[in-house]
DNA sequence: ACATTATGTAAGATATATATTACATTAATC
DNA sequence: GATTAATGTAATATATATCTTACATAATGT
């Protein structure tokens, strides 16, 4: 599992696009991220962690390894 | 204040260039990092975190706002 | 079934993170 | 105080995140 985008996304009732909206990105480049084939800058997911009232770890940062 | 990498790193006893290496970047990536003046990769920030034994919040999110 | 909304994905253009090389400055050690 | 190690910083080059436009598919409602 990549990360967990996604889940943060839906449980804040957002699509792809409300959310790029909010972050000042484009859609696609959301798609992307939720799909693990683009590695964000850390402004954008600091952005997008605020936007759904998370922190970095919840969203960004993987226990197992 | 923008990030604690330096506090962090320097308490791992790691010059820049020592934590470069481990990461695989640029000495001088990690010196602009460090005075906020990037804004690093998510992957990058995942890999100094491990490197200096802390996670994405310890280092990158701030409380304040 | 059709219309609409949400998402996946791709090609080319642009912006920016990072590399490279180089030199300056500051801190530490002798 | 001279020498070395650590850091700051700048110019140009390169890699890659992100944008733009476009089309295709999936899901949802009527």
């Amino acid at each position: 599992m990549k990360n967990k985008m996604r889940v943060y996304r839906v449980g804040a009732g957002l699509t792809q696009e409300e959310l790029a909206f909010k972050v000042d990105v484009t859609r696609q480049t959301i798609g992307l991220i939720e799909a693990g084939k683009y590695n964000p800058s850390l402004n954008l997911c600091i952005s997008i962690c605020k936007t759904l009232g998370v922190t970095l770890n919840e969203i960004f940062w993987m226990e197992e390894d």
